[in-house]
DNA sequence: AGCACGCCGACT
DNA sequence: GTCGGCGTGCTC
């Protein structure tokens, strides 16, 4: 029985800082409140969205406020997309906050921020009128228009500092924010009255009307129904004439959400399929994958199919079956690849219920996919890392394309998760079976599927007639002076330019030179902000740095001694560019790299005339070794190979090897292929691996040294980085807090702190501490959390005045 | 994050 | 005495 104090209580999460939950008392008109709706809160002395992750019954509380007003009718976020957020919050130690965050479409998020005005009481001050100084300055440029802290702190000196002598003489108030509240992006449509008849109403139009005929006609056509967006399609200017037709009331107007998505689903082009026809495999996997999908439980499947093997059909098929079932389907695909290629067979087959998401839409039409999604007019969403978050109603699966793709983990900002681990416990929270692919699967994953917790399904073979391609290694060095082509790339690129045929360079480095170096000072070219050299660019005749973005102008003589020989090496796309068509000048280049594809399109506008055969070599970074199709592709050369397992980062033998091999699976599509690896060290036993096409034997070795040294899958990381604009600040923090772990933790082994391989970056020196747990022993893992929960905020106060920033990240994917 | 409050030294 | 700087703590 409740007791008269009992009253509703919500708990509030915000999207912004300051994050935390908060209560508050539900008013008494309960049914508006619901778990997962926005509401406006008054917090402090200003109004905040926040939303409600919980309503439960408790005592009041005289410090309570109530809730001022829902904004959204039905939850925003539904209820597992809730739970998946509280898992995220706490598997990667972060703000419940933030995880929401990344949940909500930027369509739906708050417009613009809080912004200040004059009150009345500014108004009236009339002596600042006249006055110069920045008061008067800030005076009336508030007069003009309301100003957020961070404009008044851009455009004034001492802004924070005026702001709060305004603030206290009570001249200015905040303006109210706005919260967007439809879901749906609304436009006008015009519906016929009847009243007249279209030929009656033709007939009363005189004949030069022309536009009004057209209006007529239109809505004739359109069976009495148009909106104004469609007309704006047709031809602009048609608002006056619908006024017109609206004052005869020969139609009426009222608003209506759009209901077909805008721009965000133009453009997809439908990719050609063969004729579907499973293979006895793929059949057999698709039976298997059927069955878990029928028994609404939850249950994960790796499927390792080599490149070409018909992952994808397989794919299809288990939609198609969600699809009978009822049931709705998320299809995670890493960024680069959205492409046509996985998009365009999904659109093919099931056309309509299919929606996509991708990075380049705007607010607007992520608020469109949203909605669409949940209104469960698309029972098929496919997108990128955050397709996870869609509200799709009764998810029955959740396919994860390349499911080893870094690209699914967001390091910047919080929450800092790894989006295939939050799709498999969505799926699991969901009931819904998870689909993981890979040619290459992540080492993690691969021991999950040796363990059982995952069903492995495996597709060895190439689908239809294409064969694996031979792959020869080659020892290139730059001292050779030979160029940047081996003796046995230049002759196989030479033939392929003879029988037409094309090629794909892969140069895994931007730029011309990537390092400047005085002979007679021995000085480097290195960023200002940041521990790294810059690197010369052929293109606009600069240096950049690929860190932090930073470019000057090129230098010709050494900024330390004057000395005039600046000796300009190093291999980059722009330098192999150009050493290619001097050597082949008849040839057709193409360079790729993520300096020809900043423009939009021009990604998939390169690869779309490559597959033209409108130019014969594709040169370009590891974008180049990424899921298409060229049947003209009979040649495939890596340069440089070594950088990829020279990096600094204990998986960096796993993603070589998975490079290389994608490289390599670029060719031999329609017949024989070739590969020729170019390296320093040809002896290194991964290229062996590669050259065998053998997943297993990298698999093996890479278990065996992980194993010894703990790293994942043989035990889990954390990694806490602490960064700071000053060196000695950031040396101590992190040594403090080393010590504040060390007292606390007991059952994991605590390195550093150490300087990462680039010690600074953007003006910020860096320090990493790395807690090495026991495997999945749940315990451990749980109270070390439990201790970076309270330590942390801590150290952020403590070192709050000196910028320190202490960033977690839990199975990190570099270290 | 913002904002209030309270404690100090510098000016009218 | 008052103004403004900055450190500290709270926001349901």
């Amino acid at each position: 029985m409740q007791t008269p104090q009992h009253i509703n209580l919500a708990e509030i999460n915000f999207a912004d800082t300051p994050f935390g939950g908060y209560n508050y008392r539900v008013p008494s008109n309960t049914s508006a409140y619901k778990v997962g709706i926005r509401v406006i809160v008054s917090f402090g002395s200003r109004r905040r969205i926040g939303i409600i992750t919980r309503i439960y019954k408790g005592d009041d509380d005289p410090r309570l406020k109530d809730i001022l007003e829902p904004i959204d009718q039905s939850p925003l976020i539904p209820d597992d997309v809730i739970k998946l957020t509280r898992w995220i919050a706490d598997y990667y130690v972060c703000e419940w906050g933030e995880a929401l965050n990344a949940a909500i479409p930027s369509g739906l998020k708050p417009t613009g921020q809080e912004k200040y005005k004059l009150s009345e009481l500014g108004l009236s001050e009339p002596l600042i009128a006249e006055e110069s100084g920045p008061a008067a300055d800030l005076w009336r440029a508030l007069r003009k228009v309301p100003l957020s802290v961070g404009q008044i702190r851009r455009r004034f000196p001492n802004g924070s500092g005026l702001l709060d002598k305004f603030r206290r003489r009570g001249w200015v108030e905040l303006t109210e924010l706005e919260p967007r509240r439809s879901i749906h992006t609304m436009t006008v449509k015009y519906s016929w009255t009847g009243e007249v008849s279209y030929d009656e109403a033709r007939e009363t139009l005189p004949e030069k009307a022309h536009k009004l005929r057209k209006a007529v006609d239109l809505l004739d056509a359109a069976n009495g129904q148009i909106t104004q967006k469609e007309l704006s399609r047709i031809q602009t200017g048609f608002g006056a004439i619908m006024r017109n037709l609206l004052k005869k009331g020969w139609v009426i107007q009222n608003t209506v959400p759009v209901g077909v998505l805008s721009s965000a689903q133009e453009g997809l082009e439908e990719t050609a399929d063969g004729v579907a026809e499973l293979t006895p495999r793929q059949a057999e996997i698709v039976v298997k994958v059927r069955a878990a999908l029928k028994t609404g439980k939850f249950e994960s499947f790796l499927l390792h199919g080599i490149t070409g093997s018909g992952k994808t059909l397989v794919y299809l098929e288990i939609i198609a079956e969600a699809l009978a079932l009822g049931k709705g389907s998320i299809v995670m695909v890493p960024e680069i690849s959205l492409t046509p290629q996985l998009t365009g067979r999904v659109r093919r087959r099931f056309g309509d219920n299919v929606i996509v998401t991708h990075s380049r839409l705007s607010p607007t039409e992520r608020r469109d996919v949203w909605a669409n999604v949940r209104s469960g007019k698309a029972r098929i969403v496919i997108g990128p890392r955050s397709v996870l978050f869609a509200p799709m109603r009764e998810l029955g699966l959740i396919v994860i394309d390349e499911e080893h793709d870094d690209s699914y983990c967001q390091s910047e900002p919080a929450p800092r998760y790894n989006g295939r681990n939050a799709a498999l416990y969505r799926a699991r929270l969901c009931g819904a079976v998870a689909l993981l692919g890979s040619a290459t699967p992540d080492v993690c994953s691969y021991n999950n599927a040796l363990d059982k917790r995952y069903r492995l399904v495996e597709l060895p073979e190439r689908y239809g007639k294409g064969d694996v391609p031979d792959i020869w290694v080659v020892k290139w060095s730059s001292e050779a002076k030979a160029g940047i082509l081996s003796p046995q790339l230049k002759s196989r690129l030479q033939q392929r330019l003879e029988s037409k045929e094309q090629t794909i360079l892969l140069v895994n480095r931007r730029g011309f030179s990537t390092i400047i170096k005085c002979p007679d000072c021995g000085d480097v070219a290195n960023c200002p902000n940041c521990d790294i050299t810059l690197r010369y660019h052929r293109v606009g005749q600069k240096l950049a740095c690929h860190y932090c973005g930073y470019e000057q102008t090129v230098i010709d003589v050494c900024p330390k001694c004057q000395g005039k020989r600046l000796v300009y090496s190093g291999l980059g796309t722009q330098r192999a560019q150009r050493e290619l068509e001097a050597t082949f000048p008849d040839a057709r280049i193409e360079r790729m790299d993520l300096d020809t594809t900043r423009r939009l399109g021009a990604h998939q506008e390169i690869l779309s005339r490559f597959a033209r055969r409108e130019f014969d070599v594709l040169l370009g970074t590891q974008m180049v070794a990424k899921g298409h199709d060229f049947p003209g592709v009979t040649l495939v050369g890596i340069l440089l190979a070594d950088l990829e397992w020279l990096k600094p980062d204990f998986r960096s033998v796993e993603k070589a090897f998975r490079m290389l091999t994608q490289a390599s699976g670029r060719t031999g599509r329609a017949g024989k292929g070739e590969v020729v690896i170019q390296a320093w060290d040809p002896t290194h036993p991964m290229l062996r691996w590669v050259q065998g096409h053998n997943y297993h034997k990298m698999f093996e070795a890479e278990v065996v040294s992980r194993k010894e040294l703990g790293y994942p899958p043989f035990g889990d990381l954390i990694r806490i980085l602490v960064r700071c604009p000053d060196q000695k600040t950031v040396i101590e923090a992190a040594k403090s807090l080393k010590e504040a772990l060390t007292n606390q933790l007991t059952g994991c082994v605590i390195l550093g702190p150490a300087p990462p391989p680039v010690e600074k970056v953007e003006k910020h020196y860096r320090r990493g501490i790395l807690l090495k747990l026991p495997k999945r022993n749940i315990a451990v893992t749980r109270r070390v959390k439990k201790v970076l929960r309270e330590v942390l905020p801590e150290f952020r106060n403590r070192y709050k005045r000196a910028e320190v920033r202490f960033i977690v990240n839990v199975d990190p994917v570099e270290i």
